[in-house]
DNA sequence: TTCCTATATAGCGATATAGCTATTTATCGA
DNA sequence: TCGATAAATAGCTATATCGCTATATAGGAA
């Protein structure tokens, strides 16, 4: 069973995007802050020291990716990650670049 | 035991490196090519229909990132992945966007 | 060496998007 | 209704990088 060209080419084109949306350090930094628990705009841009509108329109980005969910509380927008996708993802990766660290650690020592 | 923030930022600028080599389509159906086993430029340009210099162009930011291996074989340049990582991340990402297709459809059926 | 084929790379136009400043929109309290 | 504050957005410049064409490099065979 195996399936389309057609819908491999759209299985492809959501990873890319999926993955284009992970590529910045700016939104990786607004999803590492808002995995200890949600927060609303104006707590992430003191926690994190970016412009308000920036933090807003990449808040919005990963949104719209369906990674964030966003409610209204009166005057504030807080803002949760919605998916444990997400911190699954990034530990596999965060795992990887350990990995590797240390693998270049050992390499070093091995060249004294 | 929390690491200092510049580490934290080394590791944040190191996975967005790595998920913006996962965001282009075309590296992405190079991976997918080459998850079936090792191929040859040519071998890749046959099955994918790429130009060849796109093909070395981007078979050349994979190996950068780690993600394939080269080997010389007189004439011929063989590329495999070169990291089971690579499939992990990938089957992650796919598994997720079908839960997210399904999710939809279902959603659909209780509109109607 | 000289030719031929497989890869790699240089240089270019087009496109996407980050972060900036400034402004607009939304919601609450007086 | 009228500020005041929180958040979202508009418009901009700068930058990164895709795929393209054309060319350079490398390695084998004659």
């Amino acid at each position: 069973m195996s399936s389309s060209p057609a819908l491999n080419e759209a299985l492809i084109a959501e990873a890319a995007r999926i993955f284009a949306t992970l590529s910045e350090p700016t939104r990786l930094r607004l999803l590492k802050t808002l995995m200890a628990g949600p927060l609303t705009v104006s707590e992430i841009v003191a926690a994190t020291g970016l412009k308000q509108g920036n933090v807003s329109k990449q808040l919005g980005v990963l949104t719209q990716a369906g990674f964030l969910e966003r409610e209204r509380e009166g005057n504030f927008a807080r803002f949760r990650v919605s998916d444990p996708f997400v911190q699954e993802l990034c530990r596999l990766v965060c795992d990887k670049i350990e990995r590797d660290a240390h693998a270049r650690v050992a390499a070093l020592r091995g060249e004294i």
